[in-house]
DNA sequence: ACCTGAACACCGTTCAAGT
DNA sequence: ACCTGAACACCGTTCAAGT
């Protein structure tokens, strides 16, 4: 039943057979692997991963083609490496959320998502392709189960929380920097675009043309995010009402 | 200011820039490109877009591939054809509308556009890619648009409203189908890892495995629906508290 | 006028030969 | 034991030669 087959890179199973801590060979520094994944990264942030060669990362790092694939097994493993690597850089200040509600921390951890996300634009068809399982990743689910789990949120409706945040925000960002708009200066075209269209086949499209446009995306991702946790908030408050019992204090 | 470039492929300058109507060249039937993009998606349904080869291509249409640069310049072309090819699937029964809900309508055309992404789950990443502005993306974005307006909803709100349920329908299916998750049995194979994760380090994320992970997606995108509708639900009625306006009856 | 075989530059990947 | 030049199969794309 079970597949004798080489897992896919990025999936549990891939991350289960990875060794534990950062391959530490012998007592070599462990520079290297982490030194191409940064250099991955750089070259990414310029030409997008799709964009990304081999060659072209091998000829940053003085080496060649056939030395990169004494790290990882081709480029698939790679770019998962990368995309986990993206993960660490969400910095959530944990001394913040003591004080605050789950909905100020919540906040705060999606727009550290958000903000990091905006760092490496082009990177983030790689963080939106699959679920993120990587030891970053599995960091910032825990982290974020927890804040919910620590205000009284069921462990059934935390889950859920999560992954409807983390759906947003990657959802969000990638529409936000997908290939198809690469360019900041995309959204007057658009705008352009829609007020161009016959107002006679398209009179809703061409009305909202400035409103689908002109607000700042910052203000837009704000706006749905607090549409979530609007939801969020009734949906815990129905739970306490019907069961009354909060998971911990 | 302007550049002289081709404008990528799927951006609005380069739906633009083709011709209106399906090109009708002459008296020749209009089968050519159709049957090119239909012969692609299904092929991306059986490999994906990132394995759909041009020679593949050419081969199930007895061809080769000089011959489908005649009809398009390039696979990015093919692709973005193929994308809105998959947005002109999307079917929502316009009678149904009529005495319903905006709610009720905004989720039939929410699950409707869901349910066509999970008939194409392998080309789910050329949707999520960017905004979709070719005919059936603006016929789709009318039509939202419309059905929120004509439910009283000012014109910032419905476009907000369309934006946010589009990143969500997008983000969840792509998180739902990426090349990270190819197969339906990976939930169990997630809930295992999450099972077997080291309870010190992941108390939260080991104890919300079943929770993560046995929800059918189909419920878990419900939930999330409903979470950002019930969000519009209230800011649409502090609108009509605040202005006292309704855009139209 | 339209189609296409054959080539081109380049990709990810491999391996035998180096040190 | 570790590295790597050089090759391999194959990709998207082009163009001169066919009909």
């Amino acid at each position: 039943m079970a597949s004798a087959t080489t897992p896919v890179p990025g999936s549990p199973d891939w991350w289960a057979s990875r060794p534990p801590a950062p391959t530490y060979r012998r007592g070599r520094p462990p520079m290297d692997v982490d030194r191409i994944i940064e250099t991955a990264l750089k070259l990414i942030d310029e030409v997008g991963a799709q964009a990304l060669t081999l060659r072209m990362l091998a000829d940053a790092l003085d080496s060649g083609t056939a030395t990169l694939y004494r790290h990882f097994n081709g480029k698939d493993e790679l770019l998962a490496l990368v995309a986990d690597r993206i993960l660490g850089e969400v910095r959530v200040p944990p001394e913040e959320s003591a004080g605050k509600s789950w909905r100020e921390a919540a906040t705060v951890a999606a727009e550290a998502f958000h903000g990091t996300l905006c760092r490496h634009p082009r990177a983030v068809p790689l963080l939106a392709a699959q679920v993120p399982v990587g030891p970053n990743g599995l960091r910032a689910r825990e982290r974020l189960l927890t804040l919910f789990l620590s205000h009284g949120f069921s462990v059934r409706l935390a889950a859920r929380a999560y992954t409807a945040l983390g759906h947003y925000v990657t959802g969000f960002a990638i529409q936000q920097y997908g290939p198809g708009s690469p360019r900041p200066e995309d959204q007057v075209h658009l705008r352009g675009y829609y007020r161009s269209l016959d107002p006679a086949a398209y009179p809703a499209t061409a009305a909202a043309a400035d409103d689908l446009t002109s607000v700042p995306l910052q203000e837009e991702f704000r706006f749905g995010l607090e549409l979530l946790l609007d939801g969020l908030e009734q949906a815990r408050l129905r739970e306490s009402q019907v069961c009354g019992d909060a998971v911990e204090r």
